[in-house]
DNA sequence: GAGTCACTCGTAATTAACTA
DNA sequence: TAGTTAATTACGAGTGACTC
């Protein structure tokens, strides 16, 4: 059984880099020696920005997704390919897709093998302390992404804006991309000015869900914790266009519900005129599968 | 070795919301 | 209406991977 994103993934990804990595390269050193994941909101010394941690998080979080949706490909008789490239669908060598399910393993994909297309998006949530001691080290909780100066993942607008930009590139490359889902998988909440904008993503087939599989990103003390704007943190959306998972099981009932149904993405510009006549002339085939299959090649011609 | 790109995040600048 | 605070956007930073 997998596990979703918590405190205990960040504590395994500042453990297994500090083999390897010195601290200054993974936290901040304040004025009085500390070392932190992110500026407290309550530090007022001098700061610097840490960008040696940024490609490391990068790699980590698309390995963990990766293995995240491990069971469910092989289960289903498919794989989970690391930075698929598919040159057809808009995916070259250098910005392929984070994850992908495809039928095969290569790194090198046909469009028709690709099955579903993740973003991967995830950052440290939480704010960490790394104290060293005379007999090892040891990380600190200082507290969830409220009480630091970082916002991280898809908390960021030109985050959400980037992983629409990737996502609206694969949907306008090629047809074969029009079957395919796109889910953007991330860790943290999204901002309240985009709970519409996900759905609209969603109601027009662009983007199939802005996923976070952190359960709990923020800490609860004895009273309910709230954000600024009085809520806590967003299960999902009206139009379900942002969905947070709260266990591994509902993330797998989700995945395959994605699976289940195949789905045909289209957008156009016509005039009702042409649109009535394409309707009209679709309508003659016998089932509802030929007839949307009629109406989508009208559309596109 | 130069150039390009994508990674994430701090922060200045801008916009929106609130208060007196 | 002016002043203040909060929220959001946009820019640019250092680094590593990659290509030529």
């Amino acid at each position: 059984m997998k596990e979703l994103w918590s405190k205990e993934q960040e504590i395994r990804f500042f453990t297994e880099f500090r083999k390897s990595a010195a601290p200054e390269q993974l936290f901040y050193l304040s004025d009085d020696n500390r070392y932190y994941a992110y500026w407290p909101k309550s530090y007022s010394g001098s700061k610097s920005t840490l960008q040696a941690r940024n490609a490391l998080i990068g790699d980590y979080t698309e390995k963990w997704s990766a293995d995240l949706l491990s069971e469910f490909a092989q289960s289903n008789g498919y794989h989970v390919v690391k930075g698929a490239v598919c040159e057809e669908l808009g995916l070259p060598q250098k910005s392929p897709a984070d994850v992908a399910i495809c039928r095969t393993k290569n790194v090198y994909q046909k469009a028709e093998d690709i099955l579903l297309i993740i973003e991967v998006k995830m950052s440290i949530v939480w704010n960490w302390e790394l104290q060293l001691q005379a007999h090892g080290e040891k990380l600190v909780c200082l507290g969830d992404y409220t009480t630091h100066r970082g916002n991280p993942g898809l908390l960021r607008s030109d985050t959400v804006l980037k992983a629409i930009g990737k996502c609206l590139n694969v949907r306008i490359s090629s047809f074969k991309a029009s079957g395919i889902p796109i889910i953007v998988l991330g860790n943290t909440p999204i901002t309240r000015n985009y709970y519409e904008k996900v759905d609209h993503l969603k109601r027009g087939g662009i983007i199939q869900g802005f996923w976070s599989v952190n359960p709990k990103p923020l800490d609860k003390s004895l009273t309910p914790r709230l954000l600024n704007n009085g809520e806590e943190s967003i299960k999902a959306t009206e139009g379900l266009g942002f969905y947070r998972f709260d266990t591994y099981d509902e993330f797998l009932k989700k995945l395959e519900e994605l699976f289940r149904e195949e789905r045909e993405f289209f957008s156009s510009m016509r005039t009702e005129d042409e649109l009535g006549k394409f309707i009209e002339i679709a309508n003659r085939e016998a089932t509802y599968e030929k007839k949307a299959e009629k109406f989508l090649t009208l559309i596109r011609g």
